[in-house]
DNA sequence: TTTT
DNA sequence: TTTT
């Protein structure tokens, strides 16, 4: 069996990072992929892909990438299903990215998005290590011991022994 | 922009063959796609991949696949939205195959499944060329001039001008 | 039977186009794809991979892309041999681009390679069409009457009924 | 930087294990892809693609396939040098398996090549351990103090803190 | 609910 | 040096 899937597109929002119970960190993400191709009307579309890393490829998305960051993936497909609101089964499908590459030039990097304004802050908070983990611009260790940052789901690989990251890079670039 | 996926997997059905309005072939099927890993309880879970075919894929997969066949699959993830019954926006995901590959070995091929009940047929049709586009063995044409087929979506790629085969192929074998 | 490959990298050569002595454009290169993770020494190294591209391919590469180009290749790979200049069988490894993606940012674009300034012309010649083929800007046709261009050996997919370019893009960006 | 190859074909040899001098299993084999489209002359083509796996993928290769056994791989392109005989720098391309998936159907399973006749040998061997590491049908342990296997060149990773297998199946079915 |  |  094989399920592999590579994507090249750009982040529609700035990723935000969290946690699971067991701290492990975790960032939803959608990658816009525009068509080589164009309809009918001759526009050029796109897909909007619903992706999720885990571990270090969550922090270094959260710490690294932004809105509009051209990224490439390699991962695989993955679906599932929930209980909705009404009572009825909702499927979803997903982008479990094994790897995470980041595209931008290097001037477009090490800017890292924090709770200031991106561009142009008024203080630079660059290199500036935060207790909170959503602003520290470098990988940070899972917060073992704090106890108020956003809750997900378990990571459903918490225990598994199979290897979840084939990139070990440390840092991105 | 790269949007590419490869998908060896299962049928879960037998694939039914449709015809949009302007008689373009079109399948849609889903791949059962056992995952290389097992979760915390030992057990290895699927992925069931919703994929749709077009033209001589789809005619292909319903004339020689069917439930439980291994197939390998070349293409790439779309996304788009309809109108839900309850009028809320339903997004949805899919794979569209460029490519497929049958692949089963020749003794477990060569059955086409048709019209007559798949499995134990009374009499054998392998080989019997039909009118009946959903009972040919082999591929057809786009039946034009035949009124009551099952209508789908209009094919968003009649008029493109993208090639959406990559595959030409007449036979998958 | 499956055979498909993607790519990003950089490429390690300004990208030379040439003609088939039937007059499809044909461009080959190596792209530098630095590995993921590290080796013993802690060096981060680099796999340099042949890969050749045909027609509007051949030429969006030669025209728009540069030493140092940050590419997309999707793609097969394609073995084959020939008679070594010592007789002996020389076996022979490439990635045949079905599609070639610029990730360059917009403004690293647009300053084409021609026989000028890239590789030390005397005048500028960005947007100035040609009837050079090697100087134009834009994509342009085979040149099916210039005796004098490059030859290289003939297009093996001169005459294959099958598609040999996945994307019809007449414009990369 | 993205490398990822995907291939489903026959192998053109039975693999045989090797093992480097600190021990780690490697199996070099050819996966024959056959070419989906036709040359000039209508013939079908195929492409002799070089792989090589480690460990346990090593293990189960040899342990489980044989001549003509259909495989899919899931890997990565990996180049090199060495000093040709005469004294030339011979370049090599060859496929890095990540991870392999055995796609021949249970029936043609189970029969582990061995020294034996493969197909139908007189006596049962399946089951049977081995002290042998070429002959044992389930994966074992690197021979660490057995001096007289076949030596290869060391393994480039031994050290390397990346994961080198994706998929850590003890058993490929 | 979408990116350049 | 190649597989079905």
């Amino acid at each position: 069996m094989i399920n592999r899937v590579v994507l090249v597109g750009r982040l529609t929002k700035d990723p935000e990072l969290r946690y699971t119970p067991s701290g492990v960190p975790v960032t939803r993400f959608t990658v816009a992929v525009n068509r080589t191709f164009t309809n009918q009307q001759g526009e050029r579309e796109a897909d909007f892909i619903s992706c999720v890393a885990w571990r270090k490829q969550a922090e270094n998305l959260a710490n690294y990438m932004r809105k509009g960051s051209l990224i490439g993936i390699d991962g695989r497909i993955q679906t599932g299903s929930y209980e909705g609101p009404d009572g009825k089964r909702v499927y979803t499908t997903e982008v479990v990215a094994d790897s995470v590459q980041f595209l931008e030039p290097r001037s477009a990097q090490g800017q890292p998005p924090g709770g200031q304004p991106s561009y142009g802050a008024g203080q630079p908070s660059y290199g500036v290590p935060q207790s909170d983990p959503f602003g520290t611009p470098f990988p940070s260790q899972p917060p073992q011991n704090q106890p108020n940052y956003t809750r997900v789901d378990e990571d459903p690989f918490a225990s598994s022994k199979g290897p979840i990251e084939v990139s070990e890079d440390d840092l991105p670039f």
